[in-house]
DNA sequence: CCCATGACGAG
DNA sequence: AGCTCGTCATGGGT
């Protein structure tokens, strides 16, 4: 959870020039900066930058890239969207939300919090746009005597200062570029002092949100018929309208209903759903589908009742609304995408993408003339384990293709009980009995078991803790026992405070590695037309011409030996994907 | 209309 | 195991 001090494993990024950029509204600017002295920026009349209407900018800016490669400052990575729809592939990114989020968690990162941030100022007097009420109208507002400058007299980034109503002159969409040069620059001096690993994260996490805005162009490519034959299955024909669709329902749920004649309810409330179970002589604490599974063989309403909410799943979730909304006419689907969450750090899919039911993968099929290639990190979180804690004895446990086959022999245990032992010392299991294997875990790899009951203790005790490569995870903001909590349920959120601590350690490593792997991939699969049109915490779906799919499978390994290289510092831990090549997602082994 | 809660999908 | 996320639904509040 700490940063490594002492000498670098990682060597620092070529700086490079740092060129800030802001797009606002149908116009945008960019302004040069001195790779030798970044404070020093150019001059837009000249060659050192661009000020105007937004094609005009992005044309220049398209050079510029393939020129100098330069690293993009902008307030977040949308700012950027002309020159990615345009499939220009923009290389190096400084995404100041994101590396906002790594320095000081949480998920708040408009360019005012983060200039207040680093400017020592209280976010709580951040000005905020919107109708002003009495209050604030009738409050006395200090002279304005640099109308062109984003800080406003307060100190404090105006509201309006990334909308077109104040960004509208060449005048001030130079002064935001600037504004953006140094805020990049205050956050590089920051992140320096955690270390270098922290400033590698900063790009890693910035690579991430390019491709964030490449996966929400691209979309994954959907098989329409195939898609609407699936859910057709599930939910029956496409309504013709309202009555129709009514219709449908009252038979999905009469299949349930039937078996408890004389009863009627609404299987959408949890309550009458108890009641109805109740009547057919089944007793449960909640309805909740792992209390209801080992009753489905014994009771028919159960099996119907948990067929019923699949189906409905499937009807109201991802149903033909879902088809309709986010498959476009190209046959691609599209949702919006983050960098990452405001917990650990991972990357978040909106549209249905992260959680797409396993019947439905059949339908994500690659187009003619192209396959997928689809990576999956084995084992991921343990060898996260054993990278960021930098145990000996666990890292040489990563050498082997299954890791709990040596833990297994060392703790002389077997696999299962291994591996049951490994995942309750990472995640904090209550219940079931890892008992002495925990215990033997302890002995065998110390450093590592010490690093997981650090950030547990910090949990406990809501002190915060930083991720292997920097990220900053709040604990003294989730999980707070009110003020009247009694003793017990103060001990309970004590205690899932501690857990998070300990998943966050290592899911948000395990993210970080992740996302350097995909920005790697990225690049790596680009000149043989490969695209990463998925990716989902540890697996990549890369869709690429045909012919050039084994070329690209050798690509997705070789980024992630050179990306876990890079990430680590070391070749101490070895790091195993699953790669093969698919014309349907579904005919991947799971 | 907003928000907490239950439920469930994925990793 | 445990943790995260997004989505849809209900129901109780404003």
């Amino acid at each position: 959870m700490a940063i490594a001090e002492g000498p670098g494993l990682v060597p620092p990024a070529p700086l490079g020039p740092l060129v800030p950029l802001v797009a606002v509204g149908g116009r945008a600017a960019y302004l040069l900066t001195d790779p030798a002295d970044p404070g020093h920026l150019g001059d837009a009349g000249g060659d050192g930058g661009c000020v105007g209407d937004l094609a005009q900018v992005l044309d220049a800016a398209r050079e510029l890239e393939a020129a100098r490669r330069p690293r993009w400052v902008v307030p977040e990575a949308r700012h950027l969207a002309g020159l990615v729809a345009e499939g220009v592939p923009v290389a190096r990114l400084w995404d100041i939300a994101e590396v906002h989020r790594l320095l000081v968690g949480g998920w708040s990162a408009d360019l005012g919090t983060v200039a207040a941030h680093l400017d020592g100022l209280a976010l709580d007097g951040i000005p905020r746009s919107g109708p002003e009420d009495l209050f604030t109208a009738s409050a006395p507002t200090p002279p304005d005597e640099r109308p062109d400058d984003p800080i406003g007299p307060d100190g404090y980034l105006r509201a309006d200062a990334l909308l077109p109503s104040w960004a509208d002159s060449d005048e001030r969409l130079l002064a935001l570029c600037r504004l953006g040069a140094r805020l990049a620059l205050a956050q590089r001096e920051r992140l320096g002092r955690l270390g270098p690993r922290a400033l590698a994260t900063a790009h890693a996490e910035s690579a991430a949100a390019l491709v964030c805005l490449e996966l929400e162009r691209d979309g994954l490519p959907v098989d329409r018929t195939a898609a609407e034959s699936l859910v057709q299955e599930c939910a029956g024909p496409r309504p013709r309208d309202e009555a129709d669709a009514a219709r449908i329902r009252a038979e999905r749920d009469a299949r349930v209903l039937a078996h408890v004649p004389g009863r009627v309810a609404d299987l959408r409330n949890p309550a009458q759903v108890k009641a109805l179970l109740a009547a057919a002589g089944v007793h449960v604490r909640s309805t909740r589908k792992w209390e209801l599974e080992p009753l489905r063989e014994s009771y028919p309403v159960v099996d119907a009742l948990l067929r019923w909410r699949k189906d409905e799943r499937i009807a109201t979730t991802y149903g033909y609304r879902w088809l309709d909304e986010h498959v476009g006419p190209d046959g691609r689907l599209r949702g919006g995408w983050t960098a990452c969450d405001g917990a650990a750090g991972r990357m978040t899919a909106q549209a249905g993408l992260h959680n797409l039911p396993v019947p439905l993968r059949a339908a994500v099929v690659a187009e003619p003339g192209h396959v997928f290639v689809r990576a999956d990190l084995g084992q991921i979180e343990p060898r996260v384990l054993a990278a960021v804690s930098g145990d000996p004895a666990f890292a040489a446990a990563t050498q082997a293709d299954d890791l709990y086959a040596p833990v297994a022999a060392k703790l002389g245990v077997d696999r299962p009980v291994a591996k049951v032992a490994v995942l309750a010392a990472m995640y904090g299991q209550r219940s079931g009995a890892a008992g002495a294997a925990l215990a033997d875990l302890e002995r065998a790899y110390p450093v590592a078991m010490r690093l997981l009951d650090q950030a547990y203790a910090a949990g406990l005790a809501a002190r915060p803790v930083r991720t292997f490569g920097g990220r900053l995870v709040a604990l003294d903001t989730a999980l707070v026992p009110d003020r009247d909590a009694d003793p017990a349920t103060r001990a309970a959120l004590d205690a899932a405070r501690g857990r998070f601590a300990r998943n966050a350690v290592i899911q948000g490593a395990a993210a970080e590695l992740f996302k350097a792997w995909a920005a790697t991939v990225r690049h790596e699969v680009a000149p043989v037309g490969g695209r990463i049109v998925l990716a989902l915490h540890d697996e990549l779906l890369v869709h690429v011409p045909e012919e050039h799919a084994r070329a690209a499978m050798g690509r997705v390994e070789r980024a992630l030996q050179d990306a876990a290289r890079r990430w680590l510092g070391s070749e101490a831990v070895r790091f195993v994907a699953d790669v093969s090549v698919v014309r349907c997602w579904a005919d991947a082994k799971g």
